[in-house]
RNA sequence: GGAGAAUUGGCAGAGUGGUCGAAUGCGGCGGUCUUGAAAACCGUUGAGGGUCAUACCUCCGGGGGUUCGAAUCCCUCAUUCUCCGCCA
C-alpha cells in the first residue's frame, strides 16, 4: 500500500509509475487526496472536541476534590453534546478512514524506472541467456514420462491419497527432493542468510501482511475452522516476523531463509501449464528474504538476483533472466527479475524463480519500519526471491539430463543425492 | 478440551476510577569527572495522528461497553503460566 504523503508529494512519478503498469484508474489517486483530505478535517473536529470534554472532565474532577459537589454534578451536563458529537464524528473518522483504505488498496505498487512498458509475458526484456540449450533426439521423454519410467514420481497415487496436483516422491525422486533442499539450504547459509523453519499456516493479519489478503484469498488454502490459511510462500510467514516492528538500521540487511512447503489452490490453471510438476497444489521452495534500508534495496535486489543464478549455474541448467514488463509485473512489486530454466522435452522455458523489490509497499501494511540517521521512523524495503522452488527444477534435470544411463546427477548435487543416477 | 491466575514502555516491575503516557530499577543515548576506560553524578530516552513549529488528540494484549472521567470496573477474543484430561 501507498503512503498518502508519497502520493502528495510524488504525484507525477506515482503516475508515470502506474501507467507503465498499465494501471486504468488513474482518477482513483485524487479521490485518494479527497478522502485523506477529509479524514484530517474530521480527526482535527474530534480531537478539538475530545479537547473540550477532557478538560472539563478535568475540572470536575477538581471540583469533586475540592467537596463542590453540586458545582462538578451541574458540570457533568455539559458534556452531554460533547459526548454525542464525538461519538458521530469518530464514526465519520472511521467510516473514512475505511474508504480511504479501501482505496489504497486497489492502487498497485509503482513500477520502477527501469521497468520495460507492456502487456503481457511476451513484452518481457531477455536480459541475458545462460548455456547451451539441448538438443534432444526425437525419443527424448518429457519428465512426467521420466519420473514414471524411474518410479521416482507418482501422480496417480497423489491423486488416489489427495488429488490432482499432489504427486508422491518415491525412492530416489524423494531423496532428490531431500538433497535439493539441503543444496539450497547450504548455499543461501554461506550466502548470508539465517535460516529459520515457520509455521505453515499464518493468521489474517499475516495475510493482510504480506498482501495475499483481501485480493488472493481464493489462492489460499483456508481452515475455517481456526481461521488459518495454509501458506502459498514461506515468504508470508518469513516477511511476518517484521510485522510492526522497528528495527535498528544497523542490522540492515536483514538476511532470511527458509525452506517450506507451499499449498496454492491455483482455480482457474489448465492445459499444458499443469501438466507434470509444471504447477502443483503442493510444492517445495527455498525462499530468501530481504530487508533493507531504501537506499540499498537495489543493489540488494542485483545481489540476490547473481545469487539464484549462480544456484541454476552450479546445477548446470541452461536458464534465461527476464525483466518483466509493467503488464506482467506483480501488484506488489516495484520491478522483478525472473529466472527461467530450460525445459528440454516439453522445449520450453519454466519460471523457476522471482525476485522482487517491493519497496515499502508491503513494509507499509507490514508496519515495518527503522530510524534513520536522523532518529525518524522511516519505512524499510522489503525484496524476496525464490532460491529456488524444486518442481520444474527437477522436470529440467529429469529431462535434460536424460541419457543412456538414466538421469544423470549434476556434480554439485551427487554430495546430497549420494547417487550419480537415477535408474 | 476443563478449572484457575496473568498480559503495563527495549527489559524488569509499580500503579484498582480523577492532574498517569504511566513510579522505580536495568539497559540505550548525551554530558561532567578521567591520560583513557570503569565507577560515580547530571540530563535524556515509546509509537501514531496533527502543526511551519507549538498546542492538541489517540494508544497500558485485541475488540466492545459503563462513567463527566478507565491502565484501573464490565463483556468478549487472543496469548502466557499452573493444575486436570488427551497426546506425537
Amino acid at each position: 500500500m501507498l503512503l498518502v504523503p508519497f502520493i502528495r508529494e510524488n504525484r507525477a512519478q506515482v503516475e508515470a509509475g502506474l501507467k507503465v503498469k498499465n494501471f486504468k484508474d488513474i482518477a482513483i489517486l485524487e479521490e485518494i487526496i479527497i478522502a485523506d483530505d477529509q479524514r484530517r478535517e474530521i480527526q482535527k473536529k474530534l480531537d478539538d472536541t475530545l479537547s473540550e470534554s477532557n478538560k472539563i472532565a478535568k475540572e470536575i474532577g477538581g471540583l469533586f476534590k475540592s467537596g463542590k459537589v453540586e458545582e462538578a454534578n451541574k458540570k457533568k451536563a455539559l458534556t452531554a453534546d460533547l459526548k454525542e458529537l464525538s461519538k458521530t464524528l469518530s464514526e465519520d473518522l472511521n467510516s473514512i478512514q475505511i474508504k480511504l483504505t479501501e482505496l489504497l488498496l486497489r492502487v498497485p505498487n509503482v513500477a520502477h524506472n527501469s521497468v520495460p512498458k507492456g502487456n503481457s509475458e511476451e513484452d518481457n526484456e531477455i536480459v541475458k541467456t545462460v548455456g547451451e540449450i539441448p538438443q534432444m533426439d526425437k525419443n527424448a521423454l518429457p519428465h512426467w514420462e521420466l519420473a514414471e519410467k524411474y518410479d521416482i514420481i507418482d501422480f496417480k497415487l497423489g491423486n488416489k491419497i489427495t488429488g490432482a496436483g499432489f504427486p508422491v516422491y518415491k525412492g530416489k525422486g524423494a531423496r532428490l527432493q531431500r538433497a535439493l533442499i539441503n543444496f539450497f539450504l547450504d548455499n543461501a547459509t554461506a550466502a548470508g542468510f539465517r535460516e529459520v523453519q515457520p509455521p505453515l499456516m499464518v493468521n489474517e493479519d499475516s495475510g493482510y501482511g504480506t498482501g495475499q489478503l483481501p485480493d488472493k484469498e481464493g489462492q489460499m488454502y483456508y481452515v475455517g475452522e481456526d481461521n488459518l490459511y495454509l501458506i502459498p510462500t514461506a515468504e508470508v510467514p518469513i516477511t511476518n516476523i517484521y510485522r510492526n516492528t522497528i528495527v535498528k538500521s544497523e542490522d540492515f540487511p536483514i538476511r532470511n531463509t527458509a525452506y517450506s512447503q507451499c499449498f496454492r489452490r491455483e482455480a482457474g490453471s489448465y492445459g499444458k501449464d499443469v501438466r507434470g510438476l509444471n504447477r502443483l497444489h503442493q510444492f517445495d521452495k527455498v525462499e530468501i528474504v530481504v530487508i533493507e534500508h531504501p537506499d540499498k534495496s537495489y543493489a540488494r535486489l542485483e545481489e540476490m538476483n547473481e545469487y539464484v543464478q549462480s544456484l541454476l549455474v552450479k546445477l548446470e541448467l541452461p536458464y534465461r533472466v527476464l525483466r518483466l514488463c509493467g503488464g506482467d509485473l506483480s501488484f506488489t512489486s516495484a520491478l522483478t527479475f525472473d529466472m527461467e530454466v530450460y525445459s528440454a522435452a516439453q522445449k520450453r522455458w519454466l519460471e523457476v524463480s522471482s525476485v522482487s523489490n517491493f519497496e515499502s509497499y508491503q513494509a507499509n501494511r507490514l508496519k515495518l519500519r527503522f530510524k534513520d540517521e536522523n532518529g525518524k521512523t522511516q519505512l524499510a524495503h522489503t525484496l524476496n526471491g525464490s532460491a529456488l522452488a524444486l518442481p520444474r527444477i527437477v522436470a529440467a534435470l529429469l529431462e535434460n539430463n536424460q541419457c543412456e544411463q538414466g538421469i544423470k546427477i549434476p556434480k554439485a548435487l551427487v554430495a546430497y543425492t549420494g547417487f550419480e543416477y537415477i535408474n
